[in-house]
DNA sequence: ATCAGGGCTACAT
DNA sequence: TATGTAGCCCTGA
């Protein structure tokens, strides 16, 4: 735990999940984003250990994140299904990554 | 206290 | 464009 982090008085896991269900419906975001803008820069691996543990059921849209290369990171069959959650937004691959220049969010 | 490993990245070939 | 290679930083053992 960092001293900025504590002084928000959460945990990393915690301030990745809020960043996370702040990702737009129709956007993606890259795990080193994701970790950044949950106060842990250059933390990208923290994002994907704790993307990692959510449950099947969340409510969050984990799908929303992919690499900085603008690919899917996820080992099939789990793969396909961040795909199918993405198109079911709009968003398609084209040679197996998204147009991050398009579709990246960053407030 | 140490250490390996992770849904990663940036940079160099 | 496609690898390879170092870094990075946190977590859990």
């Amino acid at each position: 735990m960092r001293a900025d982090a504590q002084t928000e008085g959460n945990d990393a896991t915690t301030r990745i999940y809020r960043v996370l269900a702040t990702v737009p419906y129709g956007r993606v975001i890259t795990y080193g984003d994701l970790a950044q803008m949950a106060g842990y820069p250059r933390a990208a691996r923290l994002a994907g250990q704790t993307l990692r543990k959510l449950p099947r059921d969340t409510k969050l849209p984990w799908h929303r994140v992919i690499n900085a290369q603008g690919r899917i990171s996820l080992p099939e069959p789990d793969a396909a299904r961040q795909r199918a959650r993405l198109e079911r937004e709009g968003i398609f691959l084209h040679n197996g990554r998204v147009d991050l220049l398009k579709y990246r969010w960053q407030p």
